[in-house]
DNA sequence: GGCGCGATGTGTACGGCGTCCACAATGGCA
DNA sequence: TGCCATTGTGGACGCCGTACACATCGCGCC
């Protein structure tokens, strides 16, 4: 990435970009992507980013949505692991969990990403949309919503409480990332915050 | 605030610094809150600042200490509008409703004040503390800590279930407050807003 | 096959930011 | 009264995002 070209064109810039932006993301969070840096790890001149991308705040976009993908392969790597079984019912309480807990897990792993994806504000309101879908071709919300969809259609979660349902859930969990990242839970031990994650997850899936 | 003054000195920087600082986060939130803009508000010279902070982050954490604050009052005022009753379970109840419901609104309401109270790493691990109090002189997470005392001592809550208990509460209303500002439920309806933070509050009451 | 044009990258420049350093004004205390 | 710690000033530096004019390239058209 740093690597010096022959060539004047470079070929991929606007993908270099991204990718040098995720990295910044990962190490510092939204705030040190920094449209300078990110140039200069790609080995090009400041305003050749702007051929790509408006703007700061665009490229800051285009990394919010690679980390929510970020996120939805954790997540997805947490579902693969749920056991497959008879009880539909029970099953998909399990979905429901592991989403909850690769959430959770990627905040912790990941926090730099985490903050990428989740904090900017603006692209969150779209976040229900599949652009920012990991290797599955989901979004986080929508792994959550396909979760609930399943309790719903298996009897694990009444119908008519259905509507609306993931913005409960997403609450919690999201919640409870912060809390653990930022908050008052940051360096706890882990044995703490993993009871605590429990208990919000039976909240989250008895539902109300 | 603006004024020039025709003295050398200033006479309160320091507080005139945090009342500028204020205002900036609640116009723009705490990227808003910045070093030169405050001097200039409060009529002095950039570097008069280092004489009261040691840099911008220590400015942020003040005025994020006094955004706590407001937080505070906000949700004492929810706390003062609960009817007094004789069933102290029922009311204890309510206070915790309460403790919610005025985190939310102030959330909604103040949306540059609740980012820089609650989004700003660092603060949020000692905001248990009282040093972010409100004029009852309870910070945020003490009020919520004292509702939830309330519950356990009056019956309405199992006190076994007590310790712990103000991490899934507030990771849920935190989560429910950063979706409405700043999420998917951005621009709803208030009467949608209403329906899923009364739902919210179910859960939470309910405990598990 | 040459050429022209749109796409892509460069150079220079501006204002704003946080922060460092040396200096000036002040007021309380000896 | 005079000294000195405290508080505010001025200037400078290196970052940042970004605007403008310019250079370089590759592809398609004659």
């Amino acid at each position: 990435m740093t690597a010096v070209r022959e060539t004047y064109r470079h070929g991929d810039l606007r993908q270099a970009l991204l990718t040098e932006g995720l990295l910044l993301a990962r190490e510092g969070g939204p705030s040190a992507v920094v449209l300078r840096e990110a140039t200069r790890r790609a080995g090009v001149s400041p305003n050749a980013a702007y051929r790509h991308f408006r703007d700061r705040a665009a490229l800051l976009g285009a990394v919010s949505d690679a980390a929510q993908g970020c996120a939805a392969d954790r997540i997805q790597q947490e579902l693969d692991a749920v056991p497959v079984g008879d009880d539909r019912a029970a099953q998909s309480r399990l979905a429901l969990r592991a989403v909850g807990t690769g959430y959770i897990a990627f905040a912790q792993e990941e926090p730099g990403l985490f903050h990428a994806a989740f904090s900017v504000p603006g692209d969150l309101s779209q976040a229900f949309s599949a652009s920012k879908a990991g290797r599955n071709g989901l979004s986080p919300f929508q792994q959550l919503a396909q979760a609930l969809d399943g309790m719903a259609s298996s009897g694990a979660l009444d119908p008519a409480r259905r509507p609306g349902m993931e913005f409960l859930a997403w609450s919690a969990v999201h919640g409870l990332a912060m809390l653990v990242i930022d908050g008052p839970l940051r360096g706890l031990t882990e044995e703490i915050i993993l009871s605590t994650r429990e208990r919000l997850l039976d909240m989250v899936e008895r539902g109300i």
